[in-house]
DNA sequence: ATCTTTTAGTTCATCAATGAAATATAAACT
DNA sequence: AGTTTATATTTCATTGATGAACTAAAAGAT
């Protein structure tokens, strides 16, 4: 692999460069955004790109359907600026509506539409062969050791995140 | 862990999803996108992005700190538009040069100055401890397994993509 | 030798994402 | 009641990345 070589010699001129980590960083910053690359390839015939894809689906996901701008930016972890716009373009192709509360009048109502599920029920079934794809070579230890090594990763960042941004 | 139980509902819903496969996708763009973030805040204090830092180091690697506009697309894959801002934005940092080559004159020849292996000499060990700390907890064992699935599926993600466009 | 094709790099227009500031409503304090 | 504080959302300006069209030089074809 490319990556090795250059780390390689980068470890030579900088002998003190923690080469094995730095790999893996490398290396988890590379299929990261490989792993988008082909996110975006697939979500493209639907003109759709990965946020506002993911709010779909936790829109869909939720019991009732129906959230709020503020929640929807925690669990897509997305900005409330970038929520807006979203929701701004689901709205236009009529996926989701936007409402206002009447309990709490500051919050706005964000609820899928009957379109919205069926478009979501068509277009997310023919992904699986590439999800599946993915894996295909894995065994299912494989599979239990990645989840387990990337959470635990994941779980490194954000309290290194989080330190330096209290 | 939140994305589970949506992916959980999900999957009542829509039984045919390979659930485990998805988590794992999941779980790789955002621990991609994290590590992005990282490195992001990393960097701000040197202002420079991602692929501006991927692009210096890059250089600072090759044997003789010289290249091309397009060898250094490839090597940090990245398209030629960005790889010409890239190269404008640190050229006006005096960290590399651009110079045309007398055998083809098409070519542009990119190099590092003085001033550009200082500053790389720099920035780069103040990284080290962060980038140590992502694997802290993880064991030599964990580190081997982490490296070997990655490169497994980035190889997976690039033969899917491959085929797509040819 | 000239005409065409290919290659290298840049410019321009556009999109997605972000931070800072503006606005509007509700809740808390005095 | 009136002011302050907090929360939710939007608007605006900026950044980073990308595709399409453009220019210049080299390579290949007739």
């Amino acid at each position: 692999m490319l990556m090795d070589e250059g780390i390689e010699r980068v470890n030579q001129i900088i002998p003190s460069l923690p080469a094995m980590e730095a790999r893996l960083c490398r290396l988890a910053l590379m299929t990261g955004s490989r792993m988008e690359e082909g996110l975006a390839a697939k979500l493209k015939p639907y003109k759709l790109n990965h946020s506002e894809f993911l709010t779909l689906m936790i829109l869909y996901s939720l019991p009732d359907g129906c959230s709020t701008p503020g929640e929807l930016c925690e669990l897509a972890t997305q900005g409330a600026t970038n929520m807006t716009r979203i929701a701004n373009t689901l709205v236009k192709r009529g996926l989701i509506t936007r409402g206002s509360s009447k309990e709490d009048r500051r919050r706005v109502q964000i609820r899928m539409t009957a379109d919205g599920q069926r478009f979501v029920q068509q277009m997310f079934p023919p992904m699986f062969p590439h999800i599946d794809g993915l894996f295909a070579d894995f065994s299912e230890a494989d599979k239990r050791q990645l989840s387990r090594l990337l959470r635990k990763l994941a779980k490194n960042i954000d309290e290194i995140n989080e330190a330096r941004m209290p």
